[in-house]
DNA sequence: GCCGTGGTCAACCGTTTGGTTGAAGAAGTT
DNA sequence: AACTTCTTCAACCAAACGGTTGACCACGGC
């Protein structure tokens, strides 16, 4: 799973990765502090935090033998990015056909009459 | 993996399946059409519908033996205010970041001076 | 140097996933 | 009734996922 925005949702796509990531939103945190909440042993939380880190939700920083997780919130626009696209084109879609219905004469309709109308 | 959110996110952690969703966007669609340009069989298409429908992010009405699907956009609407959500927070808390470095006096700040103050 | 703490790596295990093939439903056509 | 078309169901398979245990590495403190 190469691209980019298969890995955000992806990583997304699992209850505790999201609550690590709305937990992270507050503030910074070790993997044994964030691991804390959660009935999974740290490894569990661990390779969640591979995740995350791969999707490049998060990133690790060095500090003593201490790895402070941190949120990337500018990934998220990945994502809004590609969601928004869509729901405009879609909603677009049915604004259009609102005006089909809307610009329909009492005329039964069987068939075009000639190419596509602009 | 019951929850909603999980399954949205799931849906669309798939490169085929979001290009469905993109495809469906533009205009309702019949499996066999959807399946034509991809290299799989049509079960397999039929397979990624059934994830896209159990996460509500399409429909299927019935139209003598074709079941054209349909997007239903709305399901946007779930993830886009969670991503939001947790964005926001995250920006909010680089808002703080900068005003507390902003208000930093010249003092060196080696330790606290006493307590977790207020 | 040795020990405790924080974190990762490696191997393993059961379940889910994305794909296949083959059979079967459901609805028009003749 | 027989046939074709569109679609799904069932069984199977390899790979990925989420979890475990156990060993290991990187530090800082005695």
């Amino acid at each position: 799973m190469a691209d980019p925005l298969s890995r955000v949702f992806s990583a997304l796509a699992d209850p505790t990765r999201r609550d690590i990531v709305a937990r992270l939103a507050v503030a910074d945190a070790t993997v044994n502090e964030l691991a804390a909440p959660y009935d999974v042993t740290v490894q569990a939380v661990s390779k969640h935090l591979k995740v995350l880190e791969d999707a490049g939700l998060v990133s690790r920083s060095r500090e003593a033998q201490r790895r402070p997780v941190h949120l990337e919130a500018n990934v998220f626009d990945l994502m809004t990015k590609w969601i928004e696209r869509y729901r405009r084109q879609a909603e677009e879609r049915y604004r259009r056909l609102d005006d089909v219905l809307a610009a329909m004469p009492d005329e039964p309709v069987t068939s075009p009459p000639e190419g596509t109308p602009s």
